[in-house]
DNA sequence: GGGCAGGGTTGTGTATACAGAAGTCTGTAT
DNA sequence: ATACAGACTTCTGTATACACAACCCTGCCC
């Protein structure tokens, strides 16, 4: 009995998480993974009845959809998933890129022994699954190494805006584009050796150098895929 | 009649503009210029009621100004003005920093002779409102300046983020600091003419240098502050 | 045959109603 | 006097209802 109190309790410290959150969550989720398409028009009464709930929760969802730039809505016309330019995808890995320098300068005046450790994990995470081939692996392990040293920066501002930019970033390539291989494992190595040494500047220019290689990587295949068009 | 009716037909043009916009407006107004204090909660009768319209677009400015930053939106409780932390605030200007440096190097990058002329006259309008002594006057001076150096450099992505960030500093230090003087502006004179050359590595240096300093100068007076209490 | 006007349909924009959770106040018992 | 329990108030969370705007389709007129 006084088990089931206290588990009863702990349990009661969890959020009563309201719709809207679970909904907004779920249509990004959606999203991301391609069920949206961009430029689909996104009716509020069957999203709300796929969803199970009413059009309130679903308007406001929306309504952060929009200020996060996933969808736009028109006036009197509804919810629309955006449809990123070129060039607006372009921009993207240019402001990206200025992010991560910065993320990884204050990391490296952050980091302390036991985040290189991780770091070092990290990286035999990556090269692991660059050794087994497994792509979808191989994505989250750069993705896993990129928000740790974004976390060793520790500054809740350039997380969230990086955060951001990131989402849009995967969502927008990587459909169209394969991820970078051995070459960007070894530029890893350099970064965390930056980031070891306490080196702002160096670890700022290796990580530098390395987003500007993966923009390069991905324009050359969009580059490609056109001329084969 | 005529006339009549191609006058009608333009402002047919015009958006219906839904409340929810024009709420999330108001609302971002009144927290900025502070009649919404930080920390206060924010009954949605009570703003519904004193803007004339009902509790739901309400809900829906509340929900996108949680995603931009500006309320807290705690479940089951409602909203609260944000309360900026003093390290979200000196995080706020680190980012700010690298974004204007990147947005001055595009610009370098970017910028016709017409928007070179352009910017000298922001930067006489800025040297007459110090003149004068007009702090209101010369504030918005050096928004305008930063702002259309940042169309220049024609990144949609950036200058949203830029916008974001820009105004929440402004939110922050407005009420507590007093702004630069004379040496600001010769920094922008400096910057200008890196711009005009197109040399895009000495204008991000000279904003680096240029908000860097802004930032220290804030630094300063609040700690100055800090120890008068 | 093409274009335009009108009605009909669909879907958003706004308002209102109701259920439930959180906080507050009061009354009572110790 | 204090602490706790309970009802009460207030406000949020969700659902429903209705008005209006935009779009579409049909039929008529030129």
């Amino acid at each position: 009995m006084r088990e089931a109190l206290t588990a009863a309790a702990s349990r009661r410290v969890t959020r009563p998480a309201p719709l809207r959150q679970a909904v907004y969550d779920a249509l990004t989720e959606l999203i991301v993974n391609g069920s949206l398409k961009p430029g689909q028009h996104l009716v509020e009464a069957e999203l709300a009845e796929h969803l199970g709930v009413s059009r309130q929760p679903v308007r406001e969802a929306l309504q952060r959809l929009q200020t996060a730039g996933w969808v736009d809505l028109r006036p009197a016309q509804g919810a629309f998933v955006h449809s990123p330019t070129a060039e607006e995808a372009a921009q993207l890995l240019g402001v990206r890129a200025v992010l991560e320098t910065y993320s990884a300068q204050l990391a490296a005046q952050n980091a302390k022994p036991e985040d290189i450790a991780r770091l070092d994990e990290l990286q035999l995470e990556g090269i692991a699954a660059l050794a087994d081939g497994d792509v979808e692996r191989l994505v989250s392990a750069n993705t896993a190494l990129h928000d740790f040293i974004t976390a060793v920066a520790d500054n809740a501002v350039l997380a969230e805006l990086i955060a951001q930019v990131g989402q849009k970033v995967r969502w927008y390539y990587t459909p169209i584009a394969k991820p970078r291989g051995k070459e960007a494992w070894n530029e890893h190595t350099q970064l965390i050796r930056a980031i070891a040494k306490g080196d702002a500047h160096q670890a700022g220019e290796v990580m530098r150098k390395h987003t500007e290689r993966t923009t390069e990587f991905y324009r050359k295949q969009i580059a490609a895929r056109a001329n084969q068009n």
